[in-house]
Formats: C-alpha cells, structure tokens, sequence
DNA sequence: GAAATTCCCGGTACCGTTCCCGGGAACGTT
DNA sequence: AACGTTCCCGGGAACGGTACCGGGAATTTC
C-alpha cells in the first residue's frame, strides 16, 4: 500500500503548520479563508483522508462496534443487517465475529474485540456458553455492552429481547383452539435462555387451558434439524402420540416436519405443527409451517441505538431491557378448517 | 469505559522504563530473567492488553480486513464464515459491510473502510455496481484487493470465483438430457457479471445440442423472487411456453416455482426447474429443486487466503484467478422418470 | 495615539507502543 | 591493568492527529 497523504504533507506542500491544516480541515475558526481554501483544495488533489487510527489512539475511542453473534443464520443476519444500518447512520464501523455457537470462540473473539479497542458490545450469547466470566471481565471494565435476542442470567447488561414466554404462550395456545391435546415441546439447549422462555411460555398456556402437561412430551434438541428430525421420529413412535408440536425455531420445526411427513402423516389433521423465527423457507414449504415470527431487523436496530446512547451518555444509565412482541403467522401446518 | 492498564502503568509501578516493559512482554532479550517475570506477573494482574490502536499507528498496519459484500444471504453469509475463518486463524480481524445491492452505499462503505485503515479489502461487488471508480481508486493506491464471486470487468485484480459458465452449461446440459426442447433462462441485472457468465454456459449448452436459441427465452429478472415469479408468468401464458428454466439462483427458481405451482402445472413432466446455489431451502420444497451446487465457505476461504498471501508478499504478485467448479445436483424439480 | 480587541497562526505536549542507539556494570581475556 | 564482550537497561524519536496556549500583526475603540 501506497502511504497515504497526512496532514503534515498538506502542512509542508503549503508552507504552514499542521494545526492549521487541522483547523482548516475541520471547518473551525482562527483560519483564514484564503488558506482554508488551500489546504482544501490540496487535501482534494491528494485525496487526503484523515488517519482514524491516529484520531482513535489519541481520543480513546474507536468508533467501532463489536457485534457478537452466534452464526449468520436468517435471524442473526437480518438482525446485523439492522445494527448495521444503525451504526453507519451514526458514524459507526461494525466488526462481526461469529462464534459457531462455541464457548471457545466466543472468548476468543472477544479478547480479539477488545485488543481492537472496539468501543464495546452487541452479543448475542452462544448457546453452549455457560460460563460468563469473559462477559464479566467487560462490566468491570465498564465496557458498554448491548445483549440481544439471547439473554444471560446473572448478569446486570442492558437487553433488547423477544417476549420470548409470550411467542411459545400464543403458539401453544393457538394449537389448543385449534383442538390439539397432546402438544409436545421441542426445546433447544437446556442451559438457553430463549428456550426456557418459551418453555415457560408453552407451560404457561396449557396450564391456563387446564391441560395437564406431560414432561417426556418436552425435548431438547439443540438447534439441528438432524436431531429434531430423529427425536421426532421418537415422538411419533410412541403409543400415545403427540397431535401438536410447537418448537423454538424453524430449522427444529423442519426437521419434524420431516419426520412427520416419513411417517405417513397428515399436517394439520393428525398433527399440528408450530415453528419460530418465521424464516421465509416456512412459507415455501408444503405444508407451509406456521411460526412466530420476530422482528429481527428491528431488535437489531434497537441494540445498536440504545448502544450508541450508552456511549454517549457519560452518566451511567440504569440498565434497561426492551422487550419486543412476537406475532404469530398461522400457516397450513396448524389451521385445521373446522 | 475505565482506562485500560498501559505499558507505562507498568514501568512506573516497577521503577522501570517503558523499552523495558515492551521487551518483557514481547519477550525480546536483552531482559533480565527477573524483571520480565515480575513485568509478566504486573501485566497479568492488571489484565493488560497491548493497545493495538497504538501499535497499527506505529507499524500502518491495522490487522483488519474489509469485507465488502452485497448482502447476507446464505451465499454470502457462507463466504463470510470462511473468510472468517482464515482471518482468525491468521490473526485478522473482519469489518463487514453491506451495500444491499446500493452503489451508493457500497461507494461510501469503501470511504468509511479506507478511513478505518483496514489493511485491504475482499469484495463482491454490488448489482448495481456499473461504476468502478472507487474500486480503480483502491487500485491505484496499491490497496490490496480480492473480488470474489461477482466479478468486475476491465479490472486487474485477484479473484476467486466460480466457473459459472460451467455451472449453467452443466444445468441446461442436464435439461436438455432430459428431453427438454425449449428452455429459458432467467437471468440477473443485464451488468452482472456472473449473470452474463451463466448465460454464455447456456447459449453454449444449445449450441452443443444443436438447440436454436431463441432470444425471448432470456429473462432478466433482478434478484427479486416476486419479479420472478411475475416473470415466469408471463413466459407460461405464451402460446409455445418453455418446458424447461434454467435460473441464475435459487431464489428465482422459488419464483418460477410459484408461478408454475399457480398456473397448476406439474414438475418436472411439463416443466422442469433447475437453480442456483444449493441453498438448503432446495432440498426441502416439493418437488425439491435441483441446483448448481457452489463451494461457498470454501469461496470464502480461498479468498481470504490469497489475500493473506497477498499482504506478506512485498514483491507484487502477478494478478491471478482462481475459478472453482460447480457441481449440479439433481433434484424432482428436474428428473424426468423416463 | 494608546489600548483593547480581533484575526491568524505556530509550538508543544500527548495518545501507547516500538525501535534504534548509546552506555554503564560485570565479566572474561590477554 | 587494560581491553573486549556480554548483559541489561533507559532515552528519545516516531506514527498522525488534536488541543491548548501564547503571540504577532492588523484592526477597532475610546
């Protein structure tokens, strides 16, 4: 790489000092409007772009986000692609890192974050994270940090999550009116926070419903779809089968869709069937799968501007969660036509 | 944020200078045992970490990669894992950045990226992209630079991309194999490279099987699924309507499989389909589309390695291309039982 | 006409780190 | 005893930019 132009090549090509360069290039006063011209007029031909690294090493910020995610996936894509727009209308840059939801990479990416000297955080936990000293580490170093979508237990941080009890509640409760008695639960990683959620959520509506739960009916099934497919294929076996499924994502609902279908089943009329995220694929599917869809985009816009106002206000705010609400889509996998 | 512990911190609290400091910690010689066990000790105690900021003023390098991408779409988002991949592995870090298929956009990503110092850029160029200024600028500042997937006309620079000509050579090849006398291809924006590319496969499929080509078959569709869908439409309401669409993605081929579903004609006996892209969504549809399978995270990848090669290297390598091969995988969308 | 004000500009320190150079102390070599 | 090595260490400059302070010249004010 070529070197680039600096202030100081302006400041000797021009026979004046760098701080008038400086002055000059940011339109303050105490500079004649003559050398103003100048300078901009040779800062143009040079293509002269003030050095970042310099400005960052001297105020102590950077200027940039480190985004956190678990994957690139529909929902963690969509909800980047919010941040993003976020961050860029407020001068921000954004450094992604994913950790493939692996607890050793996800410490690793945030030591590389934070040699980086991003101005702090948006995360969105790994589901194999059960440990949180890393997290730690930056709220003691008052590092400013944004969770969204996966909360973290124990852990005072600002949040932007999905009523995520709410979502499961208003699928599970869907399933019930449409007749369904037996509803089984495909819940992901134990220690997952938005699946105890909907857990709850789903609990919460069969109690109100007075039907009785039934705990070998919930099954956690990481977030594959092989295994969703597989532990499905179990449900189905048994003598008393479930006639409704709700899941805590798409790719889960897939794959018991998939087993559902190998068996010979009929969706919705043997089977109802509930997925979450509302990825675009569930519409496309035949049967097209119901699912509670969240609003990614959004969540991620939200993240990054209640990050952008912890940094720029010097007092520090209490910590605030914004709670989001999930919608349900009611597709042909769960409308039984009466 | 609380300041972070400095070099400095360290010297001054061991009565120490800073060269000192610096060596122990890079462990340089020139220190004695002693002083580099207790600078150790110090530094782990107050958790310090080297401020990168500082260093890439000193060295004008940042360790960091611009990665310029059109979207985050399952082929992107792909790409993007394995360049992510070999950056961490090469000790870089990632700056993202989506023009959502926006020149304007991608023009002031490029702006904001040059500002952050990134040490070069690994690029797939926006659709819209018709104007090469900004990248001709990258160029003539030495920047190293690597397209992948789309590429740039009239451009000297590394790429890796796909043999798309092969994979729609391939595709048609396939359908024509099939018994299949009239194809349509529907393409992207008439400036698309890999479009254009995907054509050129086409044409050269007919003209192999000694297929008249007929102008009206070629559809330029955008990216757009709806646009697609309207599109195949349109093709289907022609009085000698095409029994076979070839498309340059597989959001397209959903779009055309709209419009066929709709119009109540069966596939692949009246039509056949075939994608591109293999995204997963393909496997799941009824019928399951076939694709033109690309090696995306391996894309991604290779990419980011040439760039790394590119960066050590301080003699300028000659440009190279490195072009991978699709693989076509066959689905019901396309088999024709015979 | 002297004083005060305005208008411009330059010098210097600083951000955190590395690198180069120089030099003192201890040791070994003749 | 004089010299050369080796081992450690510190001082300064540099990277590119901004902020603060101080000051000369021109202009205004009384």
């Amino acid at each position: 790489m070529d070197k680039a132009a600096t202030i100081k090549d302006i400041a000797r090509r021009l026979h004046i000092s760098t701080s008038t360069v400086s002055r000059a290039m940011r339109d303050q006063p105490d500079v004649n409007a003559d050398t103003k011209k100048a300078v901009l007029a040779l800062a143009e031909e040079l293509d002269y772009q003030p050095n970042k690294v310099a400005l960052s090493l001297l105020k102590k910020h950077t200027y940039t986000i480190g985004v956190l995610v678990p994957n690139l996936d529909y929902f963690c894509a969509t909800a980047v692609k919010g941040i993003d727009e976020m961050a860029l209308e407020a001068g921000y840059t954004v450094m992604v890192c994913q950790s493939n939801e692996s607890y050793g990479r996800e410490v690793v990416n945030v030591r590389r974050l934070l040699e980086s000297r991003v101005d702090g955080f948006i995360i969105s936990a790994s589901s194999q994270t059960k440990a949180f000293d890393h997290f730690k580490r930056l709220q003691e170093k008052n590092i400013p940090m944004v969770f969204f979508d996966r909360e973290t237990p124990d852990m005072d941080t600002h949040r932007v999550v999905l009523d995520n009890a709410d979502g499961a509640m208003q699928a599970t409760e869907h399933l019930l009116q449409q007749g369904c008695k037996r509803i089984a639960f495909l819940a992901g990683p134990p220690a997952l926070s938005i699946s105890n959620k909907r857990k709850e959520g789903y609990l919460a509506a069969l109690k109100k419903y007075k039907t009785k739960t039934d705990e070998s009916l919930i099954v956690h099934c990481d977030f594959n779809q092989q295994y969703a497919q597989v532990a499905t294929e179990e449900l189905l076996r048994r003598k008393k089968r479930p006639d409704g499924i709700v899941t805590i994502s798409d790719r889960i609902a897939i794959g018991a869709m998939l087993a559902i279908k190998e068996k010979g089943l009929r969706m919705p009329e043997d089977i109802a069937l509930v997925g979450f995220n509302n990825e675009p694929v569930t519409s496309l599917l035949s049967p097209s799968i119901s699912s509670v869809d969240q609003p990614a985009f959004e969540m991620g816009k939200i993240a990054a501007r209640t990050f952008i106002e912890l940094l720029n206000s010097h007092e520090k705010p209490p910590v605030s969660t914004i709670t989001l609400k999930p919608r349900l889509i009611i597709r042909e996998s769960s409308r039984i036509k009466v």
